[in-house]
DNA sequence: GATATTTTGATTGTACACAATCTTTTAGAG
DNA sequence: CTCTAAAAGATTGTGTACAATCAAAATATC
């Protein structure tokens, strides 16, 4: 009687599918800020990269957060167009285009700066399971990658 | 000086992104097994609630997964090419879509039955703390929504 | 130094995800 | 009964995600 793994097989008993839904409304809550911004949420993530690091090519921007050129390449494309980063090719290695911050995307940062407090604040989670979420999640991706 | 700002604003201190790195990592781990029943992670989930419910609407399977008909309905359509399930309309209530499970559907639970042991098992994370991530993303989730 | 291999992005194709809009059907107010 | 409003899906358009493939450039090997 296989009554346990059906028993598994039941979505509220998978760890993904919390984790799966949990991502999807957390993205959703940030949408109203960052359409103020005129940003998605994974340009958003973009642009926190670049207001930390300034310069850096696409593979360490891919690194970073997990995509792949597929995904990097059209983005940045469109971040270009809104003028908040330029793309350029390295002279020591062609192969490497490095993406740099421009003033306008500098500025901004400023009106970014509100958007994480705004989205904790509809949230309501104590400080304490909050971190206990946050070193629980970077564990466990840890040990995927 | 608002420094606070903008240390909030830094990618590592946001509990945002270790859940959309999270959810797309696990979602990685279990492509090649859902590959062997050529479903993809999407397909799988509503698979699983077929599995549980048998027969539903698309609004019900919306609400259960947190999708929109703009996601189900050609996701669906797919499916039912694929034999898994059958579309039509309610008697009662024609603007209601009921989807039901086919017996290949059924059938197909026999081999999905190995996927959640054999995802877990290529995660290692410790029985207490799979259960502290699993009740602490319910409790985020239903903070969201 | 010529050739093979590796690295880095770009491109292509498939599959979500969701906002906005449209159509059909039902339910409600008068 | 009639007209209005609401509900459920379907459709359309934009924006990721990612596998697979391609092309250019750099490095390694001989």
């Amino acid at each position: 009687m296989p009554e346990d793994g059906y028993n598994r097989l039941k979505l509220e008993n998978q760890l993904c599918f919390p984790l799966y839904a949990c991502a999807k409304e957390v993205i959703r809550k940030y949408k109203p800020y960052l359409d103020k911004l005129g940003l998605t949420y994974t340009q958003y993530i973009v642009m926190m990269v670049m207001w930390e690091r300034k310069g850096l090519t696409v593979k360490e921007l891919g690194t970073a957060l997990y995509l792949d050129s597929g995904t990097l390449t059209p983005l940045l494309k469109k971040l270009e167009k809104k003028g908040y980063i330029a793309r350029r090719r390295s002279k020591e290695d062609e192969r490497n285009l490095i993406v740099s911050i421009t003033p306008a995307g500098e500025e901004l940062k400023e009106q970014a700066v509100q958007v994480p407090a705004a989205v904790g604040a509809c949230v309501d989670m104590s400080q304490e399971e909050a971190g206990q979420l946050y070193r629980l999640l970077y564990k466990l991706l840890g040990k995927l990658t």
